[in-house]
DNA sequence: ATGTAC
């Protein structure tokens, strides 16, 4: 761990090489941490450049919050099923062939589905059940290496059974309450109990069920297409701000990328073409500001990727990864820009984490198939 | 990251 700052406020960053760290998120995370009421700065080590503030980050602050730091896509987050596929019966090309419509709307009842989510119809339900762009994905997975048995067993889980995790947010929804806010604040803050903060809390707290709501049909079509079922093993958001109360104060804290570590453990995906780890966080994540890291972070920004690896790799040759898995992204341009190479080495991450005393591992499992789109964009 | 506008 680097102290940036010892107070007014507190930045810190989780990783044992600085270098790790791009000189722009850095310089983010400071901007971030100079807005009125923060208090806490926190990096791990995926940080990377953002939008409206830097990702892989929490900050902590009293008597005012930020809508602009959790950004759009309120809600996002990872999800992992177990499903009833067994490691010994792998049929990858066939499974991947019977993989597809991810992209349009469901043909269930949408609102029925969010019923089950204590969430009333809205605007958005064409888009229940569908991934998204950008960085998420749902995946097939074998366990790898289990280094936890305990831990592993508690969660109900089996190393013979196949998973699926899934990335994804509320889509359209969470991007609509974060223009709603902007359009009349920008980038300024919602202080506590006034009527723009509670309705931005009603709005944030109905889009975290949506997204998770989302990842859960998500799962079921996917799981469904392979002709089977599956039962959620976890679910955890990294973008979400929460009430929190500490040291007798009552604070907000803010996570935009990073996984919260205080509900349990925590799946922390690499690339599409590396190893996922589930994790245990340890005992006192306060330092931490209770957050770890949300996967590998970005290395090269998604224009300059095309430039950096079009010589060597083929969209073909993008389709299949080092570790045997296949990866559907049928937009070229995307399947570039989401290339592993683009990202950081997630055992890297991993290792960073432990290192500053925040993690143990539990388990590892290995991409067998990533779906991320079928159809151009 | 998104739906929409360019």
């Amino acid at each position: 761990m680097i102290i940036i700052s010892k107070e007014n406020p507190v930045i810190r960053l989780f990783t044992e090489h600085k270098n790790r760290i791009e000189g722009d998120a850095l310089h983010q995370l400071k901007k971030s941490a100079e807005l009125p009421g923060m208090q806490t700065a926190v990096g791990m080590p995926d940080l990377h450049p953002g939008n409206g503030g830097p990702v892989g980050a929490a900050f902590i602050t009293h008597g005012i919050f930020y809508p602009h730091l959790i950004g759009s896509d309120v809600g996002c987050g990872m999800g992992l099923w177990q499903t009833n596929l067994r490691k010994n019966k792998v049929k990858r090309d066939k499974w991947a062939r019977k993989l597809s419509g991810f992209e349009t709307p469901w043909e269930g009842d949408a609102g029925e589905w969010l019923t089950g989510y204590n969430l009333n119809p809205s605007q958005f339900e064409n888009a229940l059940g569908t991934i998204g762009g950008g960085n998420h994905f749902a995946e097939l997975q074998t366990v790898e290496k289990i280094s936890d048995p305990e831990a592993f067993g508690a969660l109900g889980l089996d190393k013979k059974h196949l998973m699926v995790l899934v990335h994804s947010g509320s889509r359209g929804l969470g991007a609509s309450i974060l223009r709603h806010h902007t359009d009349k604040h920008g980038a300024g803050g919602l202080e506590d109990n006034t009527d723009d903060a509670t309705d931005y809390l009603k709005a944030h707290d109905e889009a975290i069920q949506w997204a998770e709501a989302n990842r859960a049909l998500i799962a079921h079509r996917f799981i469904s297409a392979l002709g089977t079922i599956g039962e959620r093993v976890l679910d955890l958001s990294h973008n979400a701000v929460s009430r929190i109360q500490h040291d007798g104060q009552t604070l907000w804290l803010h996570r935009k990328g990073a996984a919260p570590s205080d509900r349990g453990p925590v799946i922390i995906p690499g690339t599409r073409g590396s190893l996922t780890y589930l994790v245990r966080p340890l005992k006192d994540q306060s330092a931490n500001a209770w957050s770890l890291a949300h996967g590998a972070g970005r290395k090269w920004n998604r224009g300059s990727v095309r430039a950096r690896l079009k010589s060597r790799y083929t969209p073909a040759s993008l389709s299949q990864t080092d570790m045997g898995s296949l990866v559907i992204c049928e937009d070229r341009d995307l399947l570039y820009e989401e290339a592993p190479q683009a990202y950081k080495n997630i055992d890297g991450i991993i290792r960073d984490m432990e290192a500053s005393g925040l993690i143990r591992q539990v388990a590892t499992f290995r991409p067998l198939i990533t779906y991320k789109v079928r159809k151009n964009r």
